[in-house]
DNA sequence: CGTGGCCCCTGTGGGC
DNA sequence: TGCCCACAGGGGCCAC
């Protein structure tokens, strides 16, 4: 679900509703949603069993909330870390006192303030949240991914690509090589750079990467501008839907009219996933 | 090292 | 209306 763009808007909402602010109280709906500072990403059935409010951020000053790729963490000023990640279908919803939420199933985990509560939801629990993390232990988490998208260099996609047979795409989609892009970007920035996703990514030359960077950096700014993208259940923080899908031009339309030359658009798939292209302007 | 296949889950939309 | 299937914005693991 969110990629880059949702997820910066979550950090915006989070930002404002608890910067500064003391976690009251924790609550702990899922504890098989929780991993603990030990497990290694993803393993789920590691999931530690015996974790406590303390280390998801109880009583703790909140002094930043930081954003690498997909993956955010919240940091207290005592130096306890907690990291979310949001798989395809995690929320976070910043509900303000009295508010009243329709979706009150599936919130795995609730972080109670003065003045809000932060919940997490997750129906398909792809998602996680690491817990009992310092500062240290979130950089080393932090340093399997690669750097992030919002800034990527032409250079630094240069070297990315270079030696790789593997499908320009597939490369975009990789974490560990670059943080932030997902399904709906990755498409969307080969289109805007008229680069076919699966292209092998060592035949993209110097100006390849140019503008395939510019692509991305661009494609995920208007995101943000626009709130996200909303295909079906993102929402953002404050709950409102985003408007960056008006802008696709690409994700989603497979048989449908190129918008440069009309031609209609394939849907394939590239490194398993489905991918929209244009057979004329891509190549 | 790269890749295809499978798995983790729930919800929704389309076809019948 | 109900049923079944395909599919969904992510990513880990395994065998090859």
């Amino acid at each position: 679900m969110p990629e880059l763009p949702e997820v910066e808007r979550v950090c915006q909402g989070l930002r404002a509703a608890m910067v500064g602010r003391t976690v009251r109280a924790v609550r702990i709906r899922r504890r098989d949603y929780i991993t603990g500072p030990m497990d290694p990403p993803g393993r789920r059935s590691t999931r530690a069993s015996r974790l406590v409010a303390r280390d998801l951020l109880a009583g703790g000053a909140i002094a930043a909330i930081e954003r690498r790729g997909k993956q955010m963490a919240i940091r207290a000023e005592d130096g306890r870390v907690v990291a979310l990640h949001l798989g395809m279908s995690g929320e976070v919803m910043v509900l303000p006192k009295g508010r009243i939420e329709a979706h009150t199933d599936h919130v795995h985990l609730e972080w109670r303030l003065d003045e809000a509560q932060v919940w997490v939801r997750d129906p398909r629990r792809f998602g996680a949240v690491w817990a009992g993390l310092d500062r240290t232990a979130l950089a080393d988490r932090w340093s399997l991914l690669g750097p992030d998208a919002l800034t990527l260099r032409a250079r630094a996609l240069l070297g990315m690509a270079r030696g790789r047979q593997r499908a320009i795409k597939a490369v975009l989609l990789d974490q560990r090589l670059l943080a932030g892009v997902g399904n709906i970007y990755a498409d969307e920035a080969l289109f805007r750079a008229g680069i076919r996703p699966d292209r092998p990514a060592a035949t993209l030359d110097v100006e390849d990467c140019d503008r395939l960077a510019r692509a991305i950096r661009e494609i995920l700014r208007a995101a943000i501008r626009a709130g996200g993208s909303t295909i079906r259940d993102y929402r953002g923080p404050d709950g409102g839907a985003g408007e960056a899908q008006l802008k696709h031009r690409v994700y989603g339309r497979a048989g449908q009219p190129c918008v440069t030359c009309d031609t209609p658009l394939k849907g394939v798939q590239v490194a398993q996933r489905t991918t929209v292209r244009c057979p004329n302007c891509q190549s």
